[in-house]
DNA sequence: GCGCGTATTGCAACCGGTTGCAAATACCTC
DNA sequence: GAGGTATTTGCAACCGGTTGCAATACGCGC
């Protein structure tokens, strides 16, 4: 059926290890073996299996991707560059999807039983216990949109938060904006929680000005939508800053259907700079993540930890970028 | 390190061989072994390594999740509904991005590395050497969105183009449209080109109504924008139909910024049905795709292979169901 | 041609499982 | 309790590789 080492040996006329050896980056073979096992190989259209030498190195260069979020448009974006980054370096994603589980002890055999390399967490929803539970089972870990922290559980590699309230809170100062209001996602999203701290603090310590706050359910249109009109049913502030951009539009809806225009009647804010953020039906004003750092650096990390596999753990940070279009009128 | 057979022999005074047993369905193993071995591994934590037994028994559970297409939002849900279902079936997405890869043979020697039970290539534009060039390895293929013909090459899950086409075309002409066009993806792509057959079809076969076609470069919000404004510079149809969602808000877009009302000055009708088609400020006419059922379908269609590799390849067509929201004026 | 140090090679054991086969045990019937 | 069949069990070989170790081959100086 399949080519194997034997088949290339026998063709060659050399032992299986004289095979295995051509094959592995800096073992010992004469040029002339290297040769001659090289042309077989090539005859016989032989590949190493993945799977059987991983058996034996403990290396099978499978990494878990794992995530919950295969709803947010981001995510696709998220996904193309983390599977192209995996196999830049050779490595293949294997890939959970979170969305109906809650024990991480199941992901975590799950993973186990591919003896993965490493595990990418990237969603900022996710539970903490599953990045912690991965660690604890051995195994490389990168929390990508995860909370950084001073002394992370584990390695973290996203954009920082509560800068990134900040940055929101000012921008729509600076545009003479004056009450506020933070409409964030999920209470239980550290994203949300850091993004409302930073907001809070800017917002609160400019005289003039004030800010509320409120969660949407999730970090989906539909939920935007409805938090925003009832939001609204209270009295509408000036500007509001919203979870995501998802959230932006689903809020950028609600502020629509009771006929408030944007950005004259009322100024929006959202964060991502996700593809369709910038479409002209939409045309979102938002702070941007520079997705392509941000997972490049989680890949790098995971792959590093496969040399140095108890170097402690990090935070990476990137600077957010403001994405000047048409949800905020002009400073 | 790991626990492994041995370990869990060990403990419970019994052979490798019956532990093996306790934990492949349908072995011959007494009521009692099988509890001293189930406790004894309970108490270890043991799970079968996937790999190790992948090895010899030629069943990985892995499924190789093939995809060029990372920026279409449709596909977040296909990759969700794709992760989910396989993991249902106690199976594993080993994905694939094909963006920048155009030699099937690389991709071959991937999942061969990984000896991948199946193959599963979703998306309409990927060359079809590719699910060929599986099938001619010996592996197990779906061809998810791919054309369904008579004898396909390899089994065919998707949706009836050509009928998509006659379809929009009825849904045009019943709401009183007479001059229509086809905005379609890359000509390239026989999804566009049996949508368009079908299309013209109808529309050509109807006194009083005319009917023009173009291609836009890529199924994208950009190439369907540009594409709407040249053809919108050699004069407006009354009504068109776009290859596919994203494209149809590109040609929104397009339109708009030419001044144009819809439904009022011309009317749009897309296909897919993504998630955004239905977003207030989107409100999209189109017609879906019924994705959950051609995805289950496809899963099926590859387990099924597992079992029986041979049988003749098949198409399954789903019809399409038009989804009525406001890009379109009433009947 | 000899002796020595280094490079290359093959043997055999191992990674973590599975499975055909024959031996051992259990169960039944008389 | 004997005899026969049906189940259960362990042994050992195997899946497709890797790797430590000892044996062999090679290169070189004399």
């Amino acid at each position: 059926m399949n080519v194997t080492l034997k088949d290339v040996a026998q063709l060659a006329g050399v032992s299986r290890s004289a095979v295995s050896r051509t094959f592995t980056e800096g073992a010992s073979v004469s040029e002339k073996t290297r040769l001659k096992v090289m042309r077989a190989a090539e005859q016989l259209g032989y590949h190493p299996n993945a799977l059987a030498s991983g058996l034996t190195t403990g290396r099978t260069k499978l990494i878990g991707l794992i995530s919950n979020n295969f709803h947010n448009p981001i995510f696709l974006e998220v996904f193309d560059l983390f599977t192209r980054g995996l196999q830049a370096r050779g490595l293949r994603p294997l890939i959970i999807n979170l969305s109906d589980e809650t024990d991480p002890a199941q992901s975590v055999r799950q993973l186990r039983q591919y003896s993965v390399d490493g595990v990418l967490v990237a969603s900022s929803t996710v539970a903490t216990d599953f990045a912690r539970a991965f660690r604890d089972a051995g195994m490389p870990v990168v929390h990508t949109f995860g909370r950084c922290a001073e002394a992370p559980p584990v390695h973290v590699v996203g954009i920082d938060n509560v800068e990134c309230g900040r940055m929101a809170a000012r921008a729509l100062l600076d545009r003479g904006y004056r009450r506020l209001a933070f409409l964030g996602g999920p209470e239980s999203a550290t994203s949300t929680q850091d993004r409302l701290r930073g907001f809070l603090e800017v917002a609160g310590g400019t005289s003039g000005a004030s800010a509320s706050h409120s969660f949407a359910e999730t970090y989906s249109f539909d939920a935007g939508r409805v938090e925003m009109r009832r939001v609204l049913a209270e009295g509408a502030a000036e500007a509001y800053f919203c979870g995501d951009d998802v959230l932006s539009i689903g809020a950028m809806s609600g502020l629509q259907s009771a006929g408030l225009r944007i950005p004259e009647d009322v100024g929006l804010i959202g964060l991502n700079d996700m593809e369709m953020a910038r479409w002209n039906n939409i045309d979102l004003t938002t702070l941007r993540q520079p997705l392509p750092e941000i997972i490049d650096a989680s890949v790098e990390l995971v792959v590093s930890m496969l040399e140095s596999p108890d170097s402690p753990p990090r935070s990476i940070l990137f600077p957010a970028e403001l994405v000047e279009r048409g949800t905020l009128r002009r400073a």
